[in-house]
DNA sequence: TATTTATTGAGATTGAATCTCAATTTCAAC
DNA sequence: GTTGAAATTGAGATTCAATCTCAATAAATA
C-alpha cells in the first residue's frame, strides 16, 4: 500500500470516517499530479476518465487530505486555491514569474534560520511560513520578444 | 494637497484618464484607513456616510490605485483581497496569528539581503516578494484559554 | 455647438466554494 | 441476515467576491 493511503486510512480511521471508493480516487489522482493543482482540475480529470465524482465530495476530500497533513493548500494571487503535496516534499518555497507564471520551487537553509530569529524578537510562535517571490524568470528573459 | 492625490493625479493623467468626484471620495476613503482593509468594507463605509458609489467604481478604483502603486493587494488566506498602503510605508512582511487573526507587521534587514542571493542563485529576478509568518501570537500564548 | 472619449451605476453574470437534504452505503450489534 | 445508527454521496441550490454589460452621463476637444 502506497504510504499516502496509509496515511489517509489512519487519519481516517482515527477520527471515525471511512476510506470509500470515492476517497480513493480522489487521493489516487492528487497523487499522480507532480505539480500544483486545482480542485477543479482534479474534478476534470477524474470526470475524464468515466470515474464520476462529485463536486462536493472533491473539496470535502481535498478539505480531508489538507487534514491529514498530505496535502496543503498554497495561494498564488489568482482567484482559487492550488494544492501541492506535503509527504515526501520537504518544505520549500516559491519563484513566481509574472511574466510566464511559471512556479518554481526552492529552498534555502538560512531563510529558517531566519525566521527563527525573526519570531524570537517579535515574541511569536511561528508554526509555518510561506515566501514568494514575485519576478521574472530566466526563460523570460532570455525572450525579449513581449 | 496630499501626496497620494498628486501622485494620483499624475497617474491618471499621464493615461488621459480623469479624477472624477468618485475617484477622490475612494482614494479619500482608502488612504483614511490605518490597515488592511477590503474593497467590501471601503464600499460599506462609502455609503453610510451617504456619498453614493456603485461596487463597479470602488473595485475600478482600487484596481487603478495599484496600478499607480498606491496600493497593494496582500492575501492573507481568506476568500477576499485585502489591500494596504504602499505610500508612505516602507516594505514590510506579515506575521498572522492562527487563533486571532490578529497581523502583525515586521521589517527585516537580513530578509532583502537573503532574497537576492536566492535570486542569484536560481537566476531569477525578483521584483517583490511577501514573507508571511503563521503561528500564535504573544497576546493569544498568554490567554491559556481557548 | 458638435464630436469624441472617458466614466458611472444598476443589475446581470461569472466562477470558486460551500451548503442542503434525501437517498445510499457501511458498520456494528444483535 | 436483520436492524438501527452513523457516515457518505451527489445533484442542485446557494453564497459571495469580483467582473462585466451597456445605456446614460459628463468632460474634454475640435
Amino acid at each position: 500500500m502506497r504510504p499516502e493511503e496509509r496515511i489517509f486510512r489512519n487519519c481516517l480511521a482515527s477520527r471515525g470516517l471511512r476510506y470509500t471508493p470515492e476517497r480513493n480516487i480522489i487521493l489516487q489522482e492528487a497523487f499522480n499530479r507532480h505539480d500544483h493543482f486545482e480542485a477543479e482540475d482534479l474534478l476534470y480529470s477524474i470526470r475524464k476518465k468515466e470515474k464520476r465524482t462529485s463536486r462536493a465530495t472533491v473539496y470535502r476530500t481535498l478539505e480531508l487530505l489538507v487534514q491529514c497533513g498530505l496535502l496543503q493548500v498554497v495561494d498564488f494571487g489568482g482567484n482559487s486555491h492550488h494544492y501541492e503535496h506535503v509527504l515526501g516534499h520537504q518544505h520549500h518555497d516559491h519563484l513566481i514569474c509574472e511574466r510566464c507564471g511559471r512556479i518554481i520551487e526552492f529552498t534555502h537553509r538560512q531563510l529558517e534560520k531566519l525566521k527563527e530569529k525573526v519570531c524570537q524578537e517579535m515574541d511569536f510562535d511561528g508554526r509555518s511560513h510561506t515566501l514568494k517571490i514575485f519576478g521574472i524568470c530566466d526563460q523570460c528573459r532570455g525572450n525579449t520578444k513581449r
